[in-house]
DNA sequence: CGGGTTATTGAATGATATCAACTTACGTGG
DNA sequence: CCACGTAAGTTGATATCATTCAATAACCCG
């Protein structure tokens, strides 16, 4: 399959929202995001990508959102007639998609699960759990993760602002639950209490 | 293939959130409720399915959300094995499939999408548009739309209160844009007021 | 070291949740 | 087929929490 090797700055897009879908591409390094413009101007972030992660495996013939580098990275990129050619000569790869997609789908849902808590702090610490989580598979325990992404971003992300998320940071960093080192690092102290924000009821009988 | 028929009462499940994924379903009738229970408690409605759509495709062993009849509902059931089998000998069949979990994943975009507007009006009207835009497939213009599902569910998808849907569908109605009759009927009146609401700016400088 | 970008903090506003009372719709059984 | 009873929906008052606007502080790149 061919395929060509491509670095992006920090801030560059992969793509647009309504370019024509012609490539595949796969993260070897760094972080994008990937985002939609609304009609009102605001910006909503449907996912981060890292090493190892595809992006635009879905159906359509153009994107249906736009995919930046958040720091330096590189990624492969494949045409996508060589990419689907291949898959449907090959039913075990076309498999291995299929079930690539199923865990975007699934990743998705858990985004509207955490969104939709309606509680800032609760989506917060789901947030970071979940950020270290994925981390993790690559790290040692108790360990600084990386957090490539901006605070807005997190806002975007989490459908908060960019205070509400720096105002909880703050917070949780007094109430001993996180530790913040620079912009980019952080470090969970206390997982057992973001799970149980994270897992909280709104409407507490304590 | 092999396939049975099955046919529930209103509230009724199809399986529960956690359950042994032995079946693949395709509704043929009425309408079903896709939700997760979080942690808190709360219910997350991910997704509503109608005649023709196909409840379960993602990969994973066990069901990640319960699926419930909301009205009565027929749907054909048919064992994952069979299933994936038929898939892997048919690479235009598993395509077919692909690109509808691909589809499944944007209506999980949008969904996040219309969560995150974080205006209980704009979810409201994105919402209604997005219903009646479905159910146009079938119907004739400017006609009165069934709207299966309890308020409580539409709070539950778009993360309100019931409350909150029920002065929104009020406001809607004095201000003319659509009309209710009884529960389950509703009609567009004015779908151009609608998709302002749905698009506008919250910082507006008008 | 300096300039610009990003992040933090504060005060005030405003939207939605919550709690509670009341009304309507609808299916069931008489 | 109507009356009734229950579940669903509506409406109102209040409280809460996130946003907004604004000013200051920290960070990071050259």
């Amino acid at each position: 399959m061919p395929w060509s090797r491509r670095k992006l700055a920090p801030r560059q897009h992969v793509f647009l929202q309504g370019d024509d879908k012609n490539h595949v591409h796969l993260v070897k390094s760094g972080y994008l995001r990937l985002y939609a413009l609304l009609s009102n101007g605001r910006r909503q972030i449907i996912g981060f990508k890292t090493a190892g992660d595809f992006v635009a495996l879905e159906s359509g013939s153009t994107y249906r959102y736009s995919a930046q580098a958040v720091s330096a990275t590189e990624l492969h990129t494949v045409p996508i007639s060589a990419f689907f050619a291949v898959a449907a000569d090959d039913p075990q790869f076309l498999l291995r998609l299929y079930n690539m997609v199923c865990d975007n789908l699934s990743a998705a849902h858990d985004l509207v699960v955490t969104i939709a808590k309606r509680d800032a702090e609760e989506s917060m610490a789901a947030f970071l759990l979940d950020i270290e989580a994925r981390a993790l598979g690559r790290k040692g325990k108790s360990d600084f993760v990386s957090l490539p992404m901006l605070r807005g971003d997190v806002a975007d992300y989490l459908g908060l602002t960019s205070e509400t998320v720096s105002r909880i940071f703050t917070n949780f960093k007094k109430r001993g639950y996180i530790e913040v080192r620079g912009r980019h690092g952080i470090r969970l102290l206390n997982r057992r209490a973001l799970r149980e924000i994270s897992d909280r009821n709104a409407r507490d009988f304590s």
